[in-house]
DNA sequence: GACGTAACGGTTGAT
DNA sequence: AAATCAACCGTTACG
């Protein structure tokens, strides 16, 4: 409601209390432990006002990550790949000049036979159509890209990156979520497990005002917030930007790792742990990345992996991992 | 009281 | 460089 911008932070504070900035994500920290009680059997409801994240968005997350084994927001902006790419758009003038009777549906064909296109990514024949008319039409020379910009960087088949088509045929893939899996670290969950109760209990914590509990999380938004020498190893600022830039894109763990990994910017290891763990989701279209599995052989894994890519990985995401989750969830930390 | 969901006002990023 | 568009966001309110 009110937008409150105490000197470091901005947002806004929901009916329950909690902080949140209006058409952002909610710091992948907070998403995480949602989906932790969860798991450890705390109803909805409860984790809503413990979290003092609105029910709805509760529901949300939870509906995700039990559908996609997710927790990360969804890719926020941007525009699904063109499937029109300068090599379909070649094809197709190949196409026409090669048998100028060709109608749009049987140049869609075509792309489809000549495994230029699979299902996913061929153009519509209403797009077709209008390349033809538009692209081809009457000048046929070759490196004509649409507005007469600049050919885009390589826009390298988005036939290996972009979700849909790789996924397994026959797997529902929520729209750009790719599986993931999630190992719940138990070492991790411990540390989790016990900041919980700080969390629970704000005032344990921050002091009446109770609210800085969440606010924590912004400093992800506020990057004044942000102890800069504190953030100081690679890793961190690494994920730093990450998080900043791309909070939820995850193509790269690093954003998720980085809610947990600058934790030295929140006082409390509330959220230090298991961040790499929870996996991502990748921006949808091009980066199929999603899957990314995140080995959770370990920690070190990955970070590894959660910094070095950026908006791709290097394969498909094979199968969602969605369902080995299914069983159990997380193993508590027995330890 | 729980919770799923649509409306809403917002941000983001590619075009 | 600015505008448009379509994606997603979390909160709110309703059922």
């Amino acid at each position: 409601l009110v937008p409150c911008r105490a000197d470091q932070t901005y947002g806004e504070v929901n009916q329950l209390g909690g902080v949140f900035v209006n058409g952002r994500p909610l710091p992948n920290a907070i998403r995480v432990r949602i989906v932790e009680l969860a798991q450890i059997g705390i109803r909805p409801c409860d984790i809503s006002r413990q979290l003092r994240v609105s029910h709805g968005c509760v529901s949300k997350i939870l509906a995700r990550y039990n559908e996609t084994g997710s927790i990360l927001p969804g890719a926020i902006g941007g525009s699904k790949p063109r499937v029109t790419t300068p090599n379909v758009v070649k094809r197709i003038r190949d196409y026409k000049q090669g048998d100028p009777g060709i109608f749009a549906w049987e140049i869609r064909d075509r792309l489809l036979a000549d495994g230029v296109c699979d299902k996913y990514n061929v153009p519509s024949v209403s797009s077709i159509s209008r390349i033809l008319r538009n692209k081809i039409g009457s000048l046929s020379q070759p490196g004509q890209y649409e507005g007469g910009k600049p050919p885009p960087p390589p826009p390298l088949s988005y036939n290996h990156v972009y979700p849909y088509s790789v996924s397994p045929p026959g797997v529902p893939v929520a729209a750009g979520h790719v599986g993931l899996q999630r190992a719940w670290p138990s070492v991790h969950t411990v540390s989790n497990i016990l900041g919980i109760r700080a969390f629970v209990d704000p005032t344990a914590i921050t002091g009446a005002d109770g609210y800085q509990s969440k606010m924590e999380d912004w400093t992800s938004v506020n990057r004044g917030a942000f102890p800069s020498a504190t953030a100081v190893n690679a890793v961190e600022k690494a994920a730093l930007e990450p998080d900043i830039k791309y909070p939820q894109s995850s193509s790269n763990l690093s954003s998720y790792v980085q809610a947990c990994a600058y934790s030295p910017a929140n006082q409390y290891g509330v959220y230090s742990g298991p961040a790499g763990n929870y996996v991502a989701a990748g921006h949808h279209w091009p980066s199929q990345g999603a899957a990314l599995t995140h080995s959770h052989t370990g920690p070190s894994s990955a970070l590894h992996s959660a910094v070095g890519l950026k908006g791709e990985d290097r394969k498909p995401p094979s199968s969602l991992s969605k369902h080995q989750h299914g069983v159990q969830g997380l193993s508590l930390p027995t330890s």
